[in-house]
DNA sequence: CTCGATCCCTGGACGC
DNA sequence: TGCGTCCAGGGATCGA
């Protein structure tokens, strides 16, 4: 699952192996997640990738202008989101094409950019100048680079609950559901804790955790459950060291209480519920279970 | 403003 | 072996 520290590896491996190529052809697949896919296909051929960042969990790939007369005002930039389960990375051209791929950029290097993702839950977008100022400016700070003030007063000024505040990308940019539990255990606060009603001592212990476990993460080139593979192909290591994600009825590293699971701004939280108190009035409910009435067909759209 | 519900999507786990 | 069902989850969207 690509959250910060994933896209982040992702990225330096990208800016080492692209950076500096030049597209030369668009092949896509299926698109149905890609915000104008003719604009790719119109755009991208010609153009350098200048360099690969992290935007919280987007991938930005910074492209040159795609005449050389241009003038180049404009900063352009191919936005990726990996989703749950997409990768990006660059194969030999006479590689035969994993199942899922959907995005091929010919590199002038005899190499391909290959966009994969099973599911599709991610995003591709061209965009350029305002259009893509103002896509940026829809999220919140980078954890790691928000100061203690700024954190605190995205997280106290909200009475939403924590790990809501946490997976809310105009909140905090990068955050997602590993990160935010590992982080809340860390700092011993419950999940459905309510943002303005943690102390400054809470949200100092917050910060401190999350910047510390992403950083961490980072260095171990991300956690790998199910399907993230870096810019090379490799797995993260992160995983070994979740200390409640995934980890229902094992032992609380603390205390050795059983993790446990509630949902949580719909998401599976787990948590120590001995080390992270319960807000008052919370009460856990069951899991959310999609019993719609049996016997009736799900419709379809499309 | 905040909430839950619903949808998108596929593969893997699990039960029979 | 194979089928059906449930589940994972980031994000958009909608109604309460």
């Amino acid at each position: 699952m690509p959250e910060l520290p994933e896209v982040e590896t992702v990225a330096r491996g990208l800016q080492r192996e692209v950076a500096g190529r030049k597209i030369l052809s668009v092949t896509l697949g299926k698109s149905d997640f890609i915000d104008d896919p003719d604009a790719l296909e119109r755009e991208l051929p010609g153009r350098t990738i200048l360099g690969v960042k992290r935007y919280g969990k987007f991938l930005l790939l910074r492209l040159g202008a795609k005449e050389k007369s241009e003038k180049d005002a404009e900063e352009t930039e191919l936005l990726v989101h990996l989703g749950m389960t997409g990768t990006l990375m660059p194969r030999p051209v006479s590689e035969p094409k994993a199942k899922h791929t959907h995005v091929m950029l010919l590199l002038d290097d005899g190499r391909e950019l290959r966009y994969v993702d099973p599911r599709r839950f991610g995003r591709m977008a061209f965009l350029a100048g305002e259009v893509l100022c103002a896509e940026l400016r829809r999220f919140g700070a980078d954890p790691l680079e928000a100061g203690l003030e700024e954190f605190a007063q995205r997280i106290r000024e909200r009475r939403a609950r924590i790990k809501a505040l946490l997976l809310d990308q105009s909140v905090l940019r990068g955050v997602g559901n590993i990160y935010a539990d590992e982080s809340l255990w860390k700092a011993k606060i419950h999940p459905a804790a309510l943002g303005a009603k943690l102390s400054l001592r809470q949200v100092i212990e917050l910060q401190r955790a999350l910047q510390g476990i992403l950083r961490k993460a980072i260095v171990l080139r991300g956690s790998s459950i199910s399907d993230f593979l870096d810019a090379e192909g490799l797995p993260g290591d992160y995983q070994r060291h979740h200390r409640v994600y995934g980890r229902e009825g094992e032992g609380c590293a603390r205390c050795k209480t059983p993790i446990r699971r509630v949902i949580v701004a719909g998401r599976s939280s787990y948590f120590c519920p001995k080390c992270q108190a319960p807000p008052r009035r919370w009460r856990k409910k069951p899991r959310t279970k999609s019993k719609a009435s049996s016997g009736v067909i799900k419709k379809r759209r499309n």
